[in-house]
DNA sequence: CTGTGGGCAACGTGCCGACAA
DNA sequence: TTGTCGGCACGTTGCCCACAG
């Protein structure tokens, strides 16, 4: 075997992913939810799941666990981004000793990178690719304006390492910059359409790296035909639960443009979630990250209308998306009607990044609507 | 709602499916077996199952259910055909009594047909179809030879219910029967390939019909970013081992060319196989069926060599691929070296094909190898 | 600055019979 | 009987600029 298959260019890789995912680095605790493992098959399959699926009564609706292992990947087929989790439910003990280093995250941007959203003339055989100037400039390697007309070959390479090559041309009255020859070969191989995104980036050593970003009605529903969602559903939770009571490793898959919100978060995002973010109350405004069309971040703001259970009979006393909350804008339908703690951010104030000055110090939970929290005396025992 | 989805044509699935495969038919009892199931996602993911998967004490080897219902279905993208069945466990009174229904098999033969596998030209951009003559006379219309030349256009529908239109001409020196203007479409559009399949049906209507049956390495790895393989051979354990306490209906696909056996059978089949069939011993010669390239079957010989659990410390006392058997053919390496007594017909003696005159009779079982049997004790209870 | 469309050349697609295999 | 090829026509692809939003 000579061919090892490393897998794609991470930068590459969280540029596709966007600009709100982050991911918790390797050798740090984690929370993981279950309930949020199964909103992604849910997302992904469109189906929801069944009311016949067995209870867990040794599964908690989260895991604190120690992350052993993230290798990112790139399904062959459709490009979409998914990272593989190693992860290992911690005993009581372990759970209390603080490590400085859960506090980092692993969030990567780019150096130099451009994202657009494909035109229909873009996808049409009619043509090439119309490259915004400042993306241009910014990303390729400065054309030879002493040709006429200045033009390059372009090499990039995308998540498979896969290699592409283009003319890149600056003509045209007025001048701008095309892609030309080999652009089209790529838009039927990628099975590009229009509203799909490209992007662009220089890493480091100015290698060129190319990436897409399906528009989002794409992903919706693929039919499996291999597991009933219900097996996939009971899947999820046995294999958590078994992982649980024998504190052993599973593995689970991170789909992050499938997945409604991020199901395994750093453990210290949590607890300052939880714990210090307690202000939260009814009436509250909030403000919460979403991504633009062009992947860039944008804030929308809410208020807090409610808190409780989302499944209050499998899930009782759970932090996930516990939040009711209605949003400013009224054509934000879309947007979900409940949040989690740890997504939102005070609407006036600026947010309070997590500092090394950060501590476990125990106060009443924010809402004793929730009834006793198993977290809370995991809290005060740090005591 | 007015597009009511109905699922594809029985007579085009099976044909799609193959010669060898049938399913059990509806309200009639079949045996599930979890281990065979399990062979279908090792197959669709190439992964085995790790060591490390929780046991289910309450899971036998094989669950006697209901056959509440099965419906067809072809995957949207690759027209892989798949079956979905919702079963339900029986408890003991149930599996005992008898019921003439359960003999019935569900296996169509399409009336007229035919199979081609595509070649270098069929596939190529250059030109059309070339239709075996005797295919054409078959299954097509007859062409007016009075026309010069000869041609008539050709509607067929595929799995999905698309309308599919082909040129049909006689023409060449020699002459020959083509398929040419809309065979490249359907080429593309189904992304054939050489070695790929295509077949035609004409049914008793006279409708045509179109189903594919793709080359076998192209089905093999799909890379599954939505749960990990080893929460898939939970989800599949989990969900049978909490139908069966509960004797409550679970649902399962069926996926005939990537599973390697049938893992839902019909309950007669298997105490015909298990009880009737018990002049199998070491040393013994047998035939199975295969298919052929061309959709036809063929029969391979062998000689059982022993016997025994395939897997004896998860699925101890099973009859799943408990026969280990050496094919005559050395070339026949692919074949399975395990085989299910329910497979195999005695080499010489013609199959004895299950008769409304069989009685659950009990015998000793073929082998004490195996140990107490629960099934026997089923099966004594009758009498 | 960049999306779309007309003009036009080059290329690929696809229909034909001629050959073998 | 049928797989592949050379020949050839025609339709599509794809590069160019002009225009306008």
């Amino acid at each position: 075997m000579e061919g090892v298959k490393r897998g794609p260019n991470p930068e590459l890789w969280h540029a596709c992913a966007g600009p709100l995912v982050s991911l918790p680095s390797v050798g740090t605790r984690v929370v993981y939810f279950p309930q949020g493992h199964s909103e992604q098959v849910a997302a992904s399959t469109q189906k929801e799941a069944d009311a016949d699926i067995p209870s867990y009564p040794n599964l908690p609706p989260h895991l604190v666990c120690q992350l052993h292992n993230i290798t990112l990947h790139a399904d062959t087929e459709t490009d979409e981004v998914y990272a593989q989790m190693t992860l290992q439910p911690m005993n009581a003990q372990e759970k209390d000793s603080f490590m400085v280093s859960d506090l980092g995250r692993q969030n990567r941007q780019p150096s130099e990178y451009f994202c657009k959203t494909l035109t229909a003339s873009d996808t049409s055989t009619h043509g090439g690719f119309s490259i915004p100037r400042r993306a241009a400039e910014k990303v390729f390697p400065p054309l030879d304006f002493s040709q006429q007309p200045p033009a390059q070959e372009i090499v990039a390479r995308d998540l498979h390492d896969t290699e592409w090559r283009f003319r890149h041309i600056y003509r045209g009255q007025p001048r701008r910059h095309l892609l030309t020859t080999g652009w089209s070969v790529f838009v039927s191989a990628k099975r590009l359409q229009t509203g799909d995104a490209v992007l662009f980036i220089r890493d480091e050593k100015g290698q060129l790296l190319l990436g897409i970003r399906r528009a989002n009605r794409q992903q919706a529903s693929m039919p499996l035909s291999l597991l009933s969602t219900d097996s996939m559903y009971i899947g999820i939770l046995a294999a958590a639960a078994h992982a649980n009571s024998t504190s052993s490793r599973f593995t689970i898959f991170y789909n992050p443009r499938a997945s409604p919100s991020e199901f395994v978060i750093p453990l210290s995002k949590y607890y300052n979630a939880v714990y210090n973010n307690m202000q939260v109350s009814p009436g509250m405004r909030f403000r919460m990250q979403f991504e633009t069309e062009e992947s860039g971040i944008r804030r929308h703001t809410g208020t807090i209308v409610g808190s409780g259970d989302l499944d209050p009979v499998r899930w009782p006393n759970s932090h996930w998306r516990s939040l009711k909350v209605e949003w400013d804008e009224p054509a934000a339908g879309e947007k979900q009607q409940r949040i989690s703690l740890w997504e939102i951010e005070p609407a006036s104030t600026p947010y309070l990044v997590c500092s090394p000055s950060f501590t476990f110090r125990s106060k009443r939970p924010w809402s004793q609507a929730l009834g006793p929290n198993p977290i809370a005396r995991e809290v005060e025992a740090v005591d």
